[in-house]
DNA sequence: TTTTGTGAAAAGATTCACAGCG
DNA sequence: CGCTGTGAATCTTTTCACAAAA
């Protein structure tokens, strides 16, 4: 056992843990066992080494020998992740991007509920989406408090996010994941995960642009890619309804 | 002058470059002619030291005592992101996502030009989108082909995401920006960046459980923040069209 | 033997702090 | 003076490599 109680995850692990819990579903699903780190690693796109530090960071038993229980290293990961109980969820903003993530089953089964959905054209209000109806923004603050909602989905244009933003946190939320291009300030307390989409393809560019600064990704199996029990390629991906298109 | 020709620009600093720019073109649309490292720093969210290092690395020109050339800086980095040449991107999966980001101004404005949309239901195709009809998949590796296509979006489900990226970089792509959430094997040399959205929720969900590894995201305006040139709050994002939805 | 868990080493990124330019 | 550019110090994350468990 690692990690006392003064543990303190680092982020880069955070990140991860939703891509092992997505690939041991997976693995419980097709009713495996047991998966050794190695296992794990090339199944998530990372190495081993980290994988075995990164679990065990809380304290997660693997046995020498045999490796990791599937259904309980996901149960702790799901613990972990806070995924146990159902947390709802409000989207602001529901243009296409908000449209498609009020649909998204990946956020519908993945332990989110979708209480509100919030804009202010008039075209969009009342319409009803995956089950939720399209409110005024201004009965944000109402509902976040009403229902508790403690994350938020920022998906407006630019020019307003700030304003959202600040009214969700005053309203309760400590928790918001951006879409939209802008930097938000809010109150410490208040956790922003930022994603912009553009800029994720500018990204892309840079790296096309400059090929010498390739990216050192080498997904490192070490030494020898140790017996993959599966053909390396498309490794059975089950559909677990965790799709957010097409 | 700092970095002679063998400049390996680290990762992080590549994911700060579309902030940057982005910040930029707003004071560039606002006419101001210059700024701190201090001021772009504190509307990029990040420390100005940071910025200093960041934009060092490409051998850029600030004056002391004076700041940044607005236009140059900017000038500078759309070069290193290789955002002065259109760049013709496919979208494969035309669901939600697939809709947000094709009618997206922020892929459209940003020096990408969408020149074709695959998917493989039958209701879907022939479906304009933003000005572009939806095609069948397999006319996907032609249309690359023609259209010299290397960057494309992958918003399938997860169960044909590995098929249809493999077909991508059969056909000349050599950057992906997958949303499916599975992870991608390609051959050395294609590029792929990947946004899981649900992980993103999944991690602010992790936070939220264990507040006492709260963000160390002490977004950090050095000693005091020097002379803020706007208020702190609402910095006047302009909405020059890069919005992603609503 | 196989595979974990983990100290210790290495690599990488951020921040400090200051010399020097305008 | 104010502000940049950057070495050096610090902090963080990854990787190595191996003792011990099954």
């Amino acid at each position: 056992m690692a990690e006392r109680f003064g543990r303190r995850i680092p982020e880069p692990t955070v990140v991860r843990l939703p891509v092992y819990q997505r690939v041991l579903s997976d693995l419980a699903m097709r009713s495996v066992p047991t998966v050794s780190s190695a296992e794990l690693a090339e199944a998530c796109g990372v190495n081993a080494a980290k994988v075995r530090k990164d679990l065990s960071y809380f304290g997660s038993y693997g046995t020498p020998g045999t490796g990791y229980d599937v259904g309980y290293l996901l149960g702790q990961i799901r613990r972990e992740l806070g995924v146990d109980k159902e947390r709802p969820v409000v989207i602001c903003g529901v243009g296409n991007l908000g449209h498609a993530l009020a649909g998204s089953p990946g956020f519908r089964t993945a332990g989110f509920h979708v209480v509100g959905l919030f804009d202010v054209e008039q075209a969009r209000l009342g319409e009803v989406v995956a089950g939720t109806p399209v409110q005024h923004i201004s009965e944000l603050a109402d509902v976040c408090r009403r229902e508790q909602v403690t994350i938020a989905v920022v998906a407006t244009p630019a020019s307003v996010a700030q304003d959202v933003s600040e009214t969700l946190a005053a309203a309760g939320v400590t928790a918001i994941l951006n879409f939209a291009p802008a930097v938000l300030s809010l109150p410490d307390g208040v956790h922003v995960r930022h994603v912009d989409l553009s800029a994720e393809l500018h990204v892309l560019a840079f790296y096309q642009a400059h090929p010498e600064t390739a990216s050192s990704r080498q997904n490192g199996a070490p030494r020898r890619a140790d017996h993959p029990t599966q053909p390396t390629f498309s490794p059975g991906t089950v559909d677990n309804g965790s799709a957010l298109a097409t």
